[in-house]
DNA sequence: TTGTACGCGTTATCAG
DNA sequence: CTGATAACGCGTACAA
């Protein structure tokens, strides 16, 4: 096992010294026809995308009868249908959907607006999953998503103008922050739109889904009563996040309004204010056995500190999250949660787009928790 | 400071009980009329959404004129421009961009085609922000970005024909995986595109950008040696992880391409890899007392099973990572590691873009990176 | 300076 | 069953 010998401060190869590389032979914005393979008989004028009508002149067919057999229509003969198909495959096309849109008013596409930072994305390991889970409900239905982040005014206003411009049948919005602005200029757009979480400080008829936040925050506590803990206090999330005030108000519920305040901290969620906060709870509250989280990442942390103070988890305090988040299973040990069925809500989701699509009136849907129950409250 | 008291198996009250609770008095799908407020003389039939032509009747001049107006063409009357521009308000008139872009070939939209599962976006935390900065340079340029997300076969078919349908002006494209076949599609449309990240296994003319990733590894190894570690061992990505074959190699170029291979191990970025590839290291290289790590997130992992099996970092063993992502400086201590430049990076992406929009052939750019130096390699 | 007429690529209507 | 023809909403030569 010989030791690692080396010239230091020279890069022995291989990579290339200059920073600027001109690829080679690409004929300057020359975009290679369409179809890759095999496109024998199209003497059709290259560099243009082939159209309906070159179809058309290609299986000596008029436009109507290649639309009717794009569309499946019933009535047309199969001789016919078997000329446009092979012509359409000769030519290469393929439809244009902007112009399609353009007639037909619809598009099979949505808009997911998320009008959140990039950094929330990354903080929040349940946000990625909710988008995914829209995204397949929604090709399940056969419609895409197209994700537009609008963390910032300028991005607001550019997708708000996206939108407003008949781009999408419909739009699923996501959005945590006090901003009921947003709401209200997408009304204004007319386009059908459904809420992930209850608008806040908006009181328009719009369709929204979401977990039961109050209700399940409020049996996360049962359960820290039902195994005897009494000295409980919560960590709930600022309002600006999801299921802040809800899922205070759930633990309020069950523990009475009249607690001392002291029990019931809001916080950001942030690492530090995890730390600060267990601080300031260990001190007012040193007997404290139970202790409930707006959310799984902020439990975790709180995990992690009270350990820092010399606490056992769950032997001293016993500690429920909320999410069922990634989070969860990477703390140690691994939290009892109130999982939210992300898939259900994104299937909600879509589901009540498609009524206001038909034409049916917004409505809302909560979406039950359910107590998964894990070391970080029984040993 | 009274025990909490409750009731248990009782929900104290608030949350509503049914899941289900229809939304009130909003008409069916009777889509309020756009212009929010004061919208007098505007007797345009509702529910239909104004027109170029309704501008007109309102303005009493003809729909050219309302165009150029619209346009900002310098050839009309300042009486009739504030006329048409009063009609415009009047009748809460937007332009409807998909038929502009219909017909003028040109949406003024990107498509940021990520050919990635959710579940990447969360892993990685610099991925957010190239997305982010993308965002940022393209609005600065008068463009927005449609993120499409494109984990599975159905999402990717869907993005190429969304790309397909004239819907964007251009691609972004970020492909981690080792699927070269998405760039041949992309080329296929015709839709000008830019890689972020060197494309492997595809050998088309293709503008991409990226961070020097051999060269920066290699400085990296250099900074090991020049701290007198000399026991050098690396922990790349495996190849469909970003840079992974390229920081390698970086790795190779300084040690030498002839070095023990056991000292360079290719490994998936998850915890119990880390784990895993840390023991066996460990036991093959006993005297290890530096390490290259392919990425930030790995390397952190990796600091942990170092401290775990008794190593100090720096003492015992330098870490270096990559990425200057968010995990070097949540790590203990705080890592040292080759810094991205994201925001040049998008930036490139986006000027490479432009460029090949207005008609140049494509380049590529390889972007610096730079040695930031904390706690894991000097105390 | 403004109006007219046409075309972008598609679908829908109506004859035949 | 198929072929003209008219929209969809907009931009732009061309004419006035």
């Amino acid at each position: 096992m010989s030791e690692v010998v080396a010239a230091p401060g020279v890069c022995a190869g291989g990579a290339p010294g200059a920073t600027i590389e001109p690829v080679a032979d690409g004929a300057a914005g020359a975009r290679e026809n369409g179809a890759g393979v095999s496109v024998e008989g199209a003497p059709r004028p290259p560099g243009r995308r082939p159209t309906i009508t070159d179809v058309a002149r290609q299986a000596g067919v008029s436009r109507g009868t290649v639309s009717r057999v794009l569309n499946d229509s019933p009535q047309v003969s199969a001789d016919t249908r078997a000329a446009v198909e092979q012509a359409v495959a000769e030519t290469g096309y393929r439809v244009n959907t902007l112009a399609r849109g353009l007639r037909t008013g619809s598009t099979h596409r949505v808009a997911f607006l998320l009008n959140e930072g990039v950094s929330r994305l990354f903080a929040h390991p349940n946000l990625p999953v909710i988008v995914q889970h829209c995204s397949d409900a929604l090709g399940a239905r056969g419609s895409s998503m197209l994700l537009l982040m609008a963390g910032s005014e300028d991005e607001r206003r550019r997708a708000i103008e996206f939108v407003d411009a008949g781009a999408v049948d419909g739009v699923l919005v996501l959005s945590w922050n006090a901003d009921p602005d947003i709401l209200t200029r997408l009304e204004a757009t007319g386009v059908p739109t459904v809420s992930c979480g209850a608008p806040r400080g908006y009181d328009g008829p719009i369709a929204w889904t979401g977990a039961d936040d109050r209700q399940g925050a409020a049996r996360a506590v049962e359960h820290l009563l039902s195994i005897g803990r009494r000295n409980l206090v919560a960590i709930t999330g600022t309002d600006d996040l999801p299921g802040g005030d809800q899922r205070r108000a759930g633990f309020l519920d069950v523990v009475g309004a009249d607690v001392d305040p002291r029990r019931v901290q809001a916080r950001p969620d942030t690492r530090d204010a995890a730390e600060e906060v267990v601080a300031t709870l260990l001190a007012d509250v040193p007997d404290l056995d139970g202790m409930f989280c707006g959310n799984d990442v902020m439990a975790a942390w709180a995990v992690e500190a009270l350990q820092r103070n010399g606490r056992r988890v769950p032997d001293d305090v016993a500690v429920v999250g909320f999410d069922d988040s990634s989070a969860a299973l990477s703390s140690t040990p691994h939290l009892t949660t109130m999982r939210q069925d992300f898939e259900a809500i994104a299937g909600t989701m879509v589901q009540l787009l498609f009524e206001l699509l038909e034409g049916r009136p917004p409505r809302s849907v909560v979406v039950p928790t359910e107590l998964v129950v894990r070391g970080s409250t029984v040993g």
